[in-house]
DNA sequence: CCGCTAAATAACTAAATAGTTACATAGGAA
DNA sequence: TTCCTATGTAACTATTTAGTTATTTAGCGG
């Protein structure tokens, strides 16, 4: 038999491991939480998915709430760290602004889970976020990336001068998150299949060409 | 007194009025649904604001997923029918399509519960809508709208052909609809108000230069 | 290798919740 | 006027739920 414990079949051993545990709490939190909406998700089927006891939820992390706090600023700390490391400063303008969008969509498309959280936490008017003491922090880089390419698109001469950095954001994450998010009832609305691979290859590309259209001299 | 009934306090009169009754409980619907979802909604608490009883929310509507399957389908219907009402045909393309971009803006900005609405069924996967009769006859004339501006503008020499229908009303709506939806958290991560009268003047504004760029030739 | 603390479990509680049952009555049809 | 049924009320039930209490135990510092 194995070594102490009572892991049953196939699962994580379950020797004592303060973070171990809590990042399966996590895990399994960010699951249900998107799934099911901060509302919807039950406290008794976290702990059970994540493979501990619900008493170790509110041992590690107070409440449901303020764990639902966690796991939202951890989805946003990951986008973040995730566009941090897209290095757009050797590029051109348009080229660095392309590859922008086309990161954002292929996050959405690989972290729809990120897409409820927001959803969720913006039905319940930010609360959470709001609250969170790094958010600021987390977000600033954002904020420069897309400044500077702007501003390096106006000296290039390719941009128009002038555009609000925040628009421009708020556009490129709207043209791919509406359609994502609204997948399901877009799929009845227009009779079809929003992610089979050629509806996906057309709307980035879709999403891409008004992005530099609204950009462009 | 009143002529037959304890109506209590400044409350809406309590004689017996099927049609009355369903109305106030489908407000009622809408307004909690709207406000917490369908996992937070409360039928309790439907009732009470209905000033009606529980057992008639069954009787009438057979079961809270029920409710708020017909509470969506009475959402899309008056965004419809809203639609319906512009009467673009007289007008050049160009007017024409700006006027539904200020129209889908405005709609939202007015009934902000359609959109918490459409945000739940799809968090749901859409499973109320799609075994919906009659949302394909609801949805189409907005099709034929859209197909119609499209066209008319490509003869008219100011619209580039070859545009999706599908594609371009997706746009239209992600550029408001996220504003909105995600107004709480872009509050955040942005640090402004997304609700002055100045912010909503800006973003329709860049809304409708969006737009119009994408399309023209 | 001992003992203490942090990690973990299981069983419990008080409140809330979707849905039901039993009963009451307004008001139109006869 | 008298039924009869659709409209309405109130109290109940079986479950579920967030959060707690009581208890056990792994494994590290000494």
């Amino acid at each position: 038999m194995a070594k102490s414990m009572a892991a049953k079949d196939g699962e994580a051993p379950r020797t004592r491991d303060a973070e171990a545990t809590q990042k399966r709490i996590l895990a399994a939190a960010k699951r249900e939480f998107s799934r099911l909406g901060l509302g919807g998700a039950r406290v008794d089927d976290i702990a059970e998915k994540a493979n501990a006891n619900k008493r170790m939820i509110y041992h590690y992390f107070g409440s449901k709430e303020d764990l639902f706090k966690k796991v939202l600023e951890d989805a946003y700390q990951d986008i973040r760290a995730a566009e941090s490391k897209l290095d757009l400063k050797g590029l051109p303008a348009e080229a660095a602004l392309e590859k922008l969008v086309r990161f954002t969509w292929k996050y959405y498309l690989d972290h729809p889970e990120f897409l409820t959280l927001v959803n969720s936490e913006n039905l319940h008017k930010a609360r959470h976020l709001k609250s969170s003491q790094n958010i600021e922090a987390i977000n600033r880089p954002l904020h420069n990336m897309v400044q500077d390419i702007l501003d390096r698109g106006v000296r290039e001469g390719v941009f128009r001068a002038g555009l609000d950095e925040m628009q421009l954001n708020v556009t490129i994450a709207a043209v791919s998150y509406y359609y994502f998010t609204n997948r399901f009832t877009g799929a009845v609305v227009y009779k079809r299949d929003f992610m089979t691979e050629e509806a996906l290859r057309a709307r980035i590309d879709f999403n891409v060409d008004t992005i530099l259209r609204l950009v462009r001299v």
